[in-house]
DNA sequence: AAAGATAGTTTAATATTCAAACTGTTTGAA
DNA sequence: TTCAAACAGTTTGAATATTAAACTATCTTT
């Protein structure tokens, strides 16, 4: 097998693993599945408007809408309007949002914690160096 | 910040990524989302019964029931039954599910190739290690 | 100003999901 | 051996999630 299907092979394992991690922790916690990824796209990314959040989440603007207004109803975001633009909002994470933010957060550190140990400090470093490099220049 | 800290950061910003990526090319596809997750599943790891596909999915087994329901009408997969144990099937792909997954599968060697020369050669021999070791630890 | 583009909402239909009740099968303990 | 418990999968009823397309309101361009 070459390099690159190795790559390929592994990398689609790696996230599909970890997709099933990641939905089964959103599913124990209260919040639904299309809550709980704005939150973290917000949380990740900042605040921005309806278009912005439903490129992230791979979504049309009517999802979004429909999303938002769920968000906002628990008072986990708001949406701000904008000077300038009267079209568009800003979202926001509430202080509410943020604190379900930083709880899911919480899970993917521990989750890192037990990554961790598995490699070497020179292939934690690696990682680190080769992810930044991908997220900076893909996607 | 921490070592930790950064590749919890790194690692799930690339998870949104990807994510974001491969929703939209499901989307794109004449498949829905959760017929080709079943099939991405039952691509890479081969037949198995409804309850680990469920767990793979993280889904409950009345969920794909459904899932293996539409795969079957849609003459993507099929349930076979067991010698042995009469309340399990097999679900495996038809040749036509294999096909699908052969074209899912093709996009993703196509951002594995743009996905490399982002690296140096010895990042790339790294990163399947990496994560070969993740998936087999892990999850 | 009028025409066209853009951001977001609404609508109607379909897809997705769960929890809980249910059917049929296997297992294991008395 | 038998029957209660456990197990695999299905069905049901209700809530969520999603899209495409039509729509409203607001910019932008000509």
């Amino acid at each position: 097998m070459s390099e690159a299907d190795q790559l390929t092979k592994e990398l689609h394992d790696f996230f599909n693993r970890f997709t099933s991690w990641e939905t089964s922790l959103i599913r124990s916690s209260s919040l639904t599945l299309s809550e709980s990824h704005a939150i973290e796209i917000l949380g990740i990314y900042g605040r921005m408007n309806m278009k912005s959040l439903g490129e992230k989440l791979a979504v049309t603007t009517g999802t979004v809408t429909i999303t938002v207004d769920r968000l906002e109803k628990g008072g986990y975001a708001r949406r701000v309007t904008q000077e300038g633009d009267r079209r568009t909002f800003i979202i926001e994470l509430t202080l509410s949002g943020e604190q379900a933010f930083e709880e899911h957060h919480e899970h993917h550190r521990r989750l890192t914690q037990e990554l961790m140990p598995l490699l070497s400090e020179e292939q934690n470093l690696s990682f680190i160096k080769i992810l930044q490099k991908l997220n900076q220049h893909l996607f």
